[in-house]
DNA sequence: CACCTAGGATAGGAGCACTATCCTGTGGTG
DNA sequence: CACCACAGGATAGTGCTCCTATCCTAGGTG
């Protein structure tokens, strides 16, 4: 198909696929001749997957680059899954200049919940985020963060046996990043709720 | 104090608090006479309540906005601590134009965990990420969403017993929201991690 | 032959959060 | 009394991001 069909196809605006086409987001189509080119599914699918990403993952341009990139590079799957967490999580947005780094409690919580005890993105991520909230006053106990790492284990072991991994690498990126998205936003909803109950029930106690 | 030496003691440009004023977001100082003001701690405070809304929780200059009027018109503290959540953690941002709302999962959610039954934003936000995520393909089995609710539950417990609603407004809209905020990104980064463990898990089981 | 299209270049625009400039008037200092 | 720093108001510009629009040429299509 042409530029204007796929245009029609997706939804996207042809000046937007231009666009795109130019960041290097979407790869060329077929050239036919000097004037024509041919688009494929994948065109489209891809062009789907930038959409995604970007309304409701809300990543950026460079960031939805630099994943398509890998992908096509034909990275090694995990190498993917660990950049596409990294990526939807802003697991790299956190400051990581931190020279005062104290004894990471984060350490603390993989030793004791039993994680494997292998430097990750987000353990880097976690300690990051302890001393970020440190740094701003906002205490975490050893309690409160072994609450929640259990909490969390739990939910991890109830995610990770429902997932299951496509073959399309256009299809694993959408399924992870907006999964992962989804799944983040749903959890904060329901801590919100689980939050808003306890005072309520608090509330209701000290009348 | 002037207008220069606040600058100076909150390291925010002059121009920046000329904006803020502006906008509504800080309250002229009282002016002495007609080429004076005068400016408080109380302004102080309120300029480093705004960098923190804005630099560390995110907000916009319109979502603060709100926040600071409804604390400067003497809103009620519950209702006040409701907007934070509703905004800090983006309960209003969903669409909720949802025309089919089928049975509301949500709200099995709460019966089944007996959390007072209230609507509530979380609540309503809670419905609505749940249409979202099945209108987008992404599944929520009854199991997961239990797992889910009953991991909060355990978070919020912790979370509620360790906190002391300040007496300043200012401090009330500065440690809830900025607590809520990083109390979130807590999670989010722990469930990164516990995922990536669980995942580490299985791939060395699996080979 | 009239018309459409791809692709390249370049410019425009909207939204956001500032940032800078200019202006007027005036209080306090020297 | 002269002068300069400063408040406050108005207005415009900046940097960033993500598009969107216009213009162009060359080349197929009915």
């Amino acid at each position: 198909m042409q530029l204007k069909e796929l245009s029609e196809r997706t939804g996207v605006s042809p000046a937007s696929i231009k666009f795109y086409l130019r960041e290097g987001l979407l790869p060329a189509g077929r050239t036919v001749h000097a004037t024509r080119a041919e688009y494929s599914e994948h065109h489209a699918n891809r062009l789907e997957l930038i959409q995604a990403l970007r309304r409701v993952v809300g990543l950026n341009i460079a960031q939805i680059g630099s994943l398509l990139k890998m992908a096509d590079g034909g990275a090694p799957r995990l190498e993917l899954l660990a950049a596409i967490q990294r990526t939807v999580l802003g697991l790299d947005e956190v400051g990581t200049e931190h020279g005062e780094l104290r004894t990471p409690a984060g350490d603390a919580v993989v030793r004791f919940r039993n994680w494997p005890d292998v430097p990750s993105d987000a353990r880097n991520a976690l300690n990051a985020q302890l001393a970020r909230m440190e740094s701003l006053g906002v205490p975490v106990t050893a309690e409160l963060l072994d609450a929640y790492s259990q909490a969390v284990d739990a939910i991890a072991a109830t995610n990770i046996s429902a997932t299951t991994a496509p073959d399309d690498v256009n299809q694993l990126i959408m399924t992870a990043a907006v999964g992962m998205h989804l799944h983040g936003q749903l959890v904060l909803k329901l801590l919100a709720l689980a939050h808003a109950s306890h005072a309520i029930r608090r509330y209701e106690k000290s009348i």
